[in-house]
DNA sequence: GACATACCTTGCATGCTATGCAAAGATGCA
DNA sequence: TGCATCTTTGCATAGCATGCAAGGTATGTC
């Protein structure tokens, strides 16, 4: 646990990693400070220093840049889910390892302060960070289902072995897709409200919050 | 109720209407035939009958005409949830809300199903519609807001009036909030879980479903 | 009905985004 | 070292997106 994304592998993908994070950190920054709309490719090429060709071997889209800070957020979550302790119910599991996630964007803090400020300056990409995350819930989805099945912690996170979307949609039962998108709509909730009076309330604690009114069954106005 | 979006207005914003959902309707069904990325906005506003300067006096974005199908599809249901019996819970409110606008969907079903297969076909179509939904979701959290302000339903859907998506977000308490979101994300996850089976089960059956795991607070496996 | 007003559409010019292709450079491995 | 593989890069090209100004179409007033 304490060299995650470090020294991992070989040199050739330890540049691209270096690469990617050099690219979207620089668009981040460049669009915080020159707002999203006025930064371009060749700009924020220029200033991770690559090829403006080179920029779209990474990103299929210029937004993504701005969007994607972390491409492999999903795959470690997925496997905390299946890691978690076999005490914990499928809604723990999903809240420790949501945590866990948070915890971790936490040493990342100013950055991620400075995409949340550039995606909130634009709606346009307000909508694309909140369908990325949702495409996310889907692999969570099937960790949960793979968790419920075994009953206990898994091994592999390799992905599926279906081959197409259908099969893959088709092969979730509706508990386990309800329950990863009901947590990924519990984060972003906890974030949108924490981060609207960030001096009001510590973030865990509106976190705890909200999966303790899920688990309550959104009982009618607390007041 | 009878005749919602007909003879709204004078000729003017007819028309308009008439352009946009031709717009809209020209781009779903072309990328139904040939794939979205393979239809240009050159082809769209053809088949559309206008100028391609034109469909860019609609649309932002090329995606966003295989994107937003219903422009406001998210006013109505935010009169829809001010308008509900006040001895409605907050959750059974959205619930109505929600049905009712699905089944007025209903009625364009095979342009809604045309919809559903170019969204699915690509990924990042897909990612664009659910964040679009999502959008959705706040002016859904301040109708629920101020339903349960007002204890009753309400009599206008006028924007707020807060100038800055800042205090906008500032207004809204976390219980709306999440409902709202929990609501919307019920929505997609019936959806989703239907359409991977559409002759198992009757799609207002699982929706009903979803809602009452979300009451009882998602318990552990039902199996 | 004629007029002034406001709005909508359109073509043109322009700059940026995005992809395929082939050559050159960097890495991994025997 | 030498070969195979992957990555980067420049170039060419097509499509996306916006500002601007000219012309056309509803709307309200006289």
């Amino acid at each position: 646990m304490s060299e995650k994304g470090a020294a991992q592998g070989g040199l050739r993908e330890r540049k691209k990693r270096a690469t990617r994070a050099a690219l979207a950190e620089a668009a981040v920054r460049l669009a915080a400070e020159h707002g999203a709309e006025k930064v371009t490719v060749e700009a924020i090429s220029a200033a991770a220093g690559v090829s403006v060709r080179t920029f779209f071997n990474y990103f299929d889209t210029r937004d993504d840049a701005f969007v994607v800070i972390d491409a492999d957020a999903g795959a470690r979550m997925r496997q905390a889910v299946l890691d978690a302790p076999a005490a914990l119910s499928p809604l723990q599991a999903l809240r420790e390892a949501l945590a866990a996630e948070l915890a971790e964007a936490e040493q990342q803090h100013e950055l991620w302060r400075l995409h949340a400020q550039v995606v909130h300056a634009s709606p346009h990409l307000l909508v694309r960070t909140l369908g990325a995350h949702m495409a996310d819930e889907t692999g969570l989805a099937e960790a949960v289902a793979a968790r419920i099945r075994a009953g206990g912690p898994t091994a592999s996170v390799s992905p599926p072995a279906c081959a197409t979307d259908e099969e893959r949609r088709g092969a979730l039962d509706l508990y386990p897709r309800l329950l990863a998108a009901v947590a990924g709509t519990a984060v972003r909730t906890s974030v949108e409200h924490w981060s609207a009076r960030p001096e009001e309330a510590a973030f865990l604690d509106v976190f705890q919050e909200v999966f303790a009114l899920l688990a309550a069954g959104l009982p009618a106005p607390p007041a």
